[in-house]
DNA sequence: TCATATCCGAGTCATTTAGTAGGAATTATG
DNA sequence: CATAATTCCTACTAAATGACTCGGATATGA
């Protein structure tokens, strides 16, 4: 019942793209600098992002990446679900269906299995992109007074 | 972000328990052949519940399982932890802490996975085996009147 | 005593995770 | 035009995890 570091890494990338790539293209080196993730495989990781549309890229010197959306329009769910697929605690095709199983007793954990994805589902659609991108320049103000 | 078989088998297990071990002695072997899951695997998950404290056991010719306490004092949420650890979608020693992180981007990102932490934890811990016995119940009911 | 049970340590096989390596293709800049 | 910076893409690998199986020791009611 664990997120793999492609969701754990790959939702800091983001979070450093909106700081980021305001004007800019952010390239994988940089974003790999600050957040301390290996190029190679922060490049697997933003690949899949590009692939479920929340960020272009520009290949060739001073290329890089951009988010595609403002970052208040990309939720968490989002970018969990690009990176880690669905976020049901079971692959049961029946979850979101309202047939009864044939198996009474698979049945009854059904019911389980759907309210925890619900509720998991419904926290990261509730969180945008921005939010978090917030949380962090508050973060790093607090930081300096110090 | 998947439960595995051992939560999913063992949430079958109480719940066939619960039914069937009101005065007798469940063996493995009934539990095994009504749900379908092996017999020696079936006795991991269980052994697992068993120091967990859910259920008890007596050794020997007619002996077998029985839940320790009343399927409503048994929450959900208390057979999946037992069989899967913490249900937190990290491994994160400051997911229950309000320090701030030193690592500040890490720092934002762990008020995503203590919210998604929570609303599992609260829907787990609200669901008690009773109630998955009744919705069991009353299943069998309406398969009987077809 | 014997059939029926739990208990328990060890071993296996397949899949997934978490990367690495290396080179091809593209492009701004001097 | 050459070059450095950059994305793109395929293939490979090591380690961990998941999902079991096997075999025998131990306990106990009939």
């Amino acid at each position: 019942m664990k997120l793999s570091t492609k969701g754990r890494y790959g939702l800091r990338a983001m979070i450093d793209l909106a700081i980021h790539s305001k004007e800019n293209q952010v390239s994988i080196k940089s974003i790999s600098e600050r957040q301390e993730i290996s190029e190679n495989y922060l490049e697997r990781i933003i690949a899949l992002l590009k692939k479920a549309g929340y960020v272009k890229s520009t290949r060739g010197a001073q290329g890089g990446y951009m988010l595609t959306k403002k970052p208040d329009q990309i939720s968490v769910g989002n970018i969990l679900r690009a990176l880690e697929g669905d976020l049901n605690p079971v692959d049961c095709s029946l979850i979101n269906d309202d047939k009864v199983c044939s198996e009474s007793s698979l049945c009854v954990t059904k019911f389980v299995w759907k309210r925890i994805s619900d509720s998991i589902n419904d926290v990261v659609d509730n969180i945008s992109l921005q939010d978090l991108v917030n949380e962090q320049l508050e973060i790093d103000k607090s930081q300096l007074s110090r």
